[in-house]
DNA sequence: TTTCCTTGATTGATCGGTCAATCAATATAA
DNA sequence: TTATATTGATTGACCGATCAATCAAGGAAA
């Protein structure tokens, strides 16, 4: 029954979040969206900065699982690039409460301790993963001057898709960002 | 008076929403730094919603004149694009707390209608200005893609530039902007 | 005096968090 | 089987703190 409550509370704080955004959000919207009392959600978490914390956590790891999942069928260093992007861009990470989420908590993460720690660790991971592929194709400078452009290109998108101003498809961000691939390794591997 | 009181509250939004955040801020913690009474705040904005427009506004307000200033000297095309990516990480855009107020506005502006429209207006203004320059080294489909692409190019560097987590200068996001927009205009001349 | 500024004090509302009490279900003992 | 005990789940009521907003009164300048 606790595993049922807390993963109730979490995703319903995830769409508060990306609903109300980070500042309206209470312990009593979530609870009610979760269809519990907010008593509960306080039996279960503690605080209301651990069941933001929690929604955090889960959907940096929801990522996490999307990538390692596609990065199985990839071998090449391009495959494991490619499979990357299609991560950033997959359904799951681009539904529009998530994304709305995601920001949220990014923003968030820029003081508070504990969030700051995660998003840290995470972004280590994606970048290590960005530069090792890249480091096989070109010279490491290269690589993690690529591996930036890349990161930042993502997020860019990622903040346009939250603030929905776009009339972008997931598909039109894959192929953008993996034409900035290219165009920046050709580059790099004919000078 | 009324103009010096409302000069420092708006530059005392932007400061405090830059470092304690959107949750946080308070009209007591504005207003102090302000050095003046909440009272008084409430007196010339009417209300902390207010006071918190008028501060994205300025924002808002002072890239856009700095976009203007250096569009004056530009008379190619190539020179006003230069002219909007040099604005765009331009030091007095690229200050720590202007970044993470302007972010926190940013994700605010998802929701609250007045703020969304103004954001909007901006953006679309801005846009405006980049395809327009573009159209005239490339056709329409392809200065909109170049367009979108320059666009979250440089929200992924400032979201970065809020996060602090880079070791990036605004030389280096202007480098590698400017480098994303001569491959990419590279390629659709070549074509 | 009159007209702005300016503030301290106050209010009403909201919210996070706590706590005692209830309920449901299951285990235990007779 | 039946009665009792135990445990975990759940809640409504409540508290203390915070905050936006208001207001009446003080103070300076013209």
């Amino acid at each position: 029954m606790e595993a049922i409550r807390r993963e109730a509370l979490v995703r319903a704080a995830i769409t508060e979040v990306g609903e109300v955004g980070m500042v309206e959000v209470t312990v009593a919207k979530i609870a009610k969206r979760a269809g519990v009392s907010p008593a509960l959600a306080h039996h279960y978490f503690g605080s209301k900065e651990k069941i933001l914390f929690a929604a955090m956590r889960r959907i940096l790891d929801e990522f996490g699982s999307s990538v390692k999942a596609r990065y199985k069928d990839a071998t090449t260093p391009r495959e494991r690039l490619d499979a990357i992007i299609e991560a950033s861009f997959g359904p799951d990470q681009f539904d529009p409460a998530v994304v709305a989420a995601w920001l949220a908590f990014y923003v968030q993460a820029q003081r508070k301790g504990d969030a700051s720690r995660l998003l840290s660790i995470y972004e280590a991971r994606l970048r290590s993963n960005l530069v090792y592929a890249l480091r096989q194709l070109v010279p490491l400078e290269a690589a993690r001057r690529i591996a930036t452009g890349l990161g930042s290109l993502i997020d860019g998108f990622y903040l346009r898709a939250a603030l929905k101003d776009f009339g972008m498809s997931r598909g039109d961000a894959v192929a953008m960002t993996l034409e900035y691939l290219e165009l920046t390794l050709a580059k790099e591997m004919s000078s």
